[in-house]
DNA sequence: GATAATTTGAGGGAAAACCCCCTGCCTTCA
DNA sequence: TGAAGGCAGGGGGTTTTCCCTCAAATTATC
């Protein structure tokens, strides 16, 4: 008896080809394959479409990777989760694991490692690449993430200040006088080691406070 | 005699997977897979190594999509070279059907039409989705792309505008006067319709002239 | 209820950014 | 050959940003 593998991505051919991988693995068979999230959780209502691992693209309309891995946590905890993104962010993998992914692998790995992961995932419960061990093991320690060490207001301040508005037009929308809005740019640019708006800009789309 | 075809992508699982979708169709066969645009010029060296019809990833390191197919259509104008991508932005798309593709690919394109792409490529000697066709059409009407309507020393400067540096510091590294650099500020403003450097900065990594 | 910490806000000065208007110096091109 | 236009640069002024320090009001904490 082969293992079932569900494949979960929005890009039809990607989502083909993996699969066809995994087919060609002897010990795997692929029962379907989804577009987003949504859909996975509408085919899992029946008990013939639940597999023994789901290949769970990150990225994806409707329902996102980790949003849906939260909810398969909850609703079939026996099913096996493989996160596999091309994103290599930080944070994403945690949310992920945190979700309760088994596994997170990156979508450059061999054909080998892939079938490796999907052996582990099943005997041991768990598969984790020297990439994620590393994330998890810095996240221990860790220098507390931007959202940790900066408030809601500031957050919200520095939103804001990412548009063409000057302090004074920031103020009247957050109803706070200009220099309370001085004061917040004041003790982030302390926190964070910045010297002015550009480089508080730069900042916040590289830490996705701020989506452009 | 079965067609045959190259895959570039650096992700090489996807190259693997895409690679094995390709072998399944009766009519083509892959040849080798290669990680980047550097490998595949090395490669061909070898007559032997000559396809019919690379595939062809557009974020490569080493040496990308764009330049890769610029190279090939350059030393081997007879190979077809289908682009496939996950980006949808419309200058990537002129920019590789400039250099010499002969189709565009989003890497959500079901099964048979990557084989249908595949065959209109070796008959017809191109194929173009609807996307694509429509970006080209729109190309024409066009309101010039930001690239097209900035200089290469403006450029060079709003790059220098996504950091902390003042316009002072700017200056001094163009080797031009700080009034210069004002002159270069206000004729983007201008042309741009922006308010202040915020703005540019975000307008700068809208467009992709500054990568965080 | 007193003390500590946070949030909110003010004043003032210096620097940077913004804005207009102006001048030579090159091309280039009619 | 002289007009047009792009480019580099200047004068001078206003606004915005940056950087202090200090104080009232609110909230937490003991």
């Amino acid at each position: 008896m082969k293992y079932s593998v569900v494949v979960v991505d929005d890009h039809a051919l990607l989502s083909q080809a993996i699969g066809g991988l995994v087919d060609s693995f002897e010990q795997f068979t692929v029962l379907y394959t989804c577009m987003n999230g949504q859909e996975l959780l509408d085919k899992l209502k029946n008990p013939k479409n639940i597999p023994d691992v789901v290949l769970m693209d990150v990225n994806m309309p409707i329902l996102n990777g980790i949003e849906t891995t939260a909810h398969l946590y909850q609703s079939h905890p026996q099913i096996k989760v493989l996160a596999l993104s091309i994103e290599e962010d930080e944070n994403v993998i945690l949310k992920m694991l945190r979700a309760g992914a088994k596994g997170y692998l990156m979508k450059d790995v061999k054909k080998g490692e892939l079938q490796r992961a999907l052996l582990e995932v099943i005997e041991k419960g768990f598969h984790h690449t020297n990439t994620v061990t590393k994330v998890l093991v810095e996240s221990l320690s860790e220098k507390a993430s931007p959202q940790t060490i900066l408030k809601e207001r500031e957050l919200e301040f520095i939103k804001h200040a990412c548009t063409e508005m000057t302090y004074k037009e920031i103020a009247d929308l957050m109803f706070l006088s200009p220099k309370t809005i001085e004061g917040y740019r004041n003790a982030i640019f302390e926190k964070l080691n910045l010297r002015n708006r550009t480089g508080l800009v730069i900042y916040a789309i590289k830490n996705k406070i701020f989506v452009p």
